[in-house]
DNA sequence: TCTGGGGTCCTAGGACCC
DNA sequence: TCTGGGGTCCTAGGACCC
């Protein structure tokens, strides 16, 4: 365990907040059916060995050949290429996710999800939030015989920075006091809104590490992140966040993608694709009692170059033909110089409404009243 | 070296309205 | 002929996260 508390006990915070992440999540899982595989480097990557594909999650002993998550698995093969290679089982992993979360809900009624393997834990009522973080790893272990790295932190910056701090199977407490101490000499990468792009406009003014971030004067930032950027990524790097645990968000935009083995050119067959993700994700909205009325198409040309077309009906739908209808059009009405290599369909504007499935075009019933309460849902 | 899939939030420009 | 000031909605793209 990694405590920088010292002299600042955690109950003493106000809040203290808990990032529960687990460790290598997809390969650990699977390494529960396949136990003769520990130890070994181990890769979960696409259902089809032969798709274009990227890695979703390496082992510890694959880490260390450079291979990670994202990495394109040609790359992580020649990197590595005495990795055993898992095709992911997604059904497996919601249902490993769903009893870590059952156990997080017994410790927290303030639990918020960020994905299948992580989550925030509103460890406020605790007296003794070391005691109960432990008791979390114990449980998680025990039900799911998967082990999980904790951090604790008075707000979900530094709980989400602590948690990488002490990792596989870490617990690490980090106050404020002791932010820059701890983690100022470290690139500015491990802040979370910290992505390439922002790193290499940061280093463009010098600043590597997040002290010198914390240093840096916000008009410099602003001059190259933008003000609003500028002024958020300053106030992280003084170890300032939300300590807000939000538990259940409404969803805002359902899409569906994807990449083709090769490279198309057949309008009939890309038309056909979109049309049929158009259908799943209006059907799907249509069970929830949700519907959308921004249709969004997207289109990725070879070798690599990303377009999206967007069309916003008149009222909200769920119909599947009317979201196919309007991502086919959207497909027709764009000019392609080069083969296909991704095709999308998302649906946003949500909004929550019993009428606004399908067969109800009724204006009165799917129009205005349903939009009013969408507005009336958002959040501050 | 070759880049998935599912999301969120932000920015910037144009249309349109008062 | 020279041209406001806000506000909102829509569209396209960028950056980031798991």
């Amino acid at each position: 365990m990694l405590d920088f508390a010292g002299d600042h006990p955690p109950g003493s915070w106000p809040h203290v907040l808990g990032l529960v992440d687990m460790d290598a999540f997809y390969v650990s899982v699977e390494l529960l059916e396949r136990p003769e595989l520990r130890g070994r480097p181990v890769i979960v990557g696409p259902r089809d060995p032969d798709s274009r594909g990227v890695v979703m999650t390496a082992s510890y002993e694959a880490r260390r050949f450079g291979v990670h998550s994202a990495l394109p698995m040609a790359i992580a093969r020649r990197r590595c290429p005495q990795a055993v290679v898992i095709p992911r089982d997604m059904e497996r992993y919601r249902r490993a996710s769903e009893l870590v979360m059952t156990v997080l809900r017994g410790y927290s009624d303030l639990v918020e999800v960020v994905g299948m393997d992580e989550a925030y834990v509103d460890l406020g009522g605790s007296p003794t939030p070391k005691a109960r973080a432990r008791q979390i790893k114990r449980e998680v272990l025990a039900e799911t015989g998967l082990t999980c790295s904790v951090g604790l932190g008075p707000n979900r910056l530094i709980a989400k920075i602590a948690s990488d701090l002490d990792k596989p199977d870490g617990l690490c407490v980090l106050p404020r006091e002791r932010f820059l101490e701890v983690i100022g000499s470290r690139p500015t990468r491990i802040i979370p809104g910290v992505g390439p792009r922002t790193e290499e406009r940061l280093e463009q003014l010098e600043i590597r590490t997040v002290a010198d971030l914390a240093r840096a004067p916000e008009q410099s930032l602003a001059a190259v992140l933008g003000p609003s950027h500028a002024r958020s990524l300053g106030r992280r790097a003084c170890g300032f966040g939300s300590a807000e645990v939000a538990v259940g968000r409404e969803r805002k935009s359902e899409s569906r993608e994807r990449t083709f083995a090769s490279d198309q050119t057949d309008p009939t067959l890309m038309r056909r694709e979109v049309a049929a993700m158009a259908r799943t994700i209006a059907t799907h909205l249509g069970t929830q009692g949700i519907g959308g009325r921004t249709v969004t198409l997207k289109i990725r040309l070879a070798p690599f170059r990303t377009f999206t077309r967007s069309r916003t009906l008149p009222e909200p739908t769920a119909d599947a033909d009317v979201v196919a209808a309007a991502a086919q059009a959207l497909f027709d009405a764009f000019e392609r110089d080069a083969p296909v290599r991704l095709l999308g369909v998302g649906v946003s504007n949500l909004v929550r409404a019993a009428d606004a499935g399908p067969g109800s075009r009724d204006p009165a019933a799917a129009g205005a009243g349903p939009v009013q309460l969408a507005l009336g849902q958002r959040p501050a």
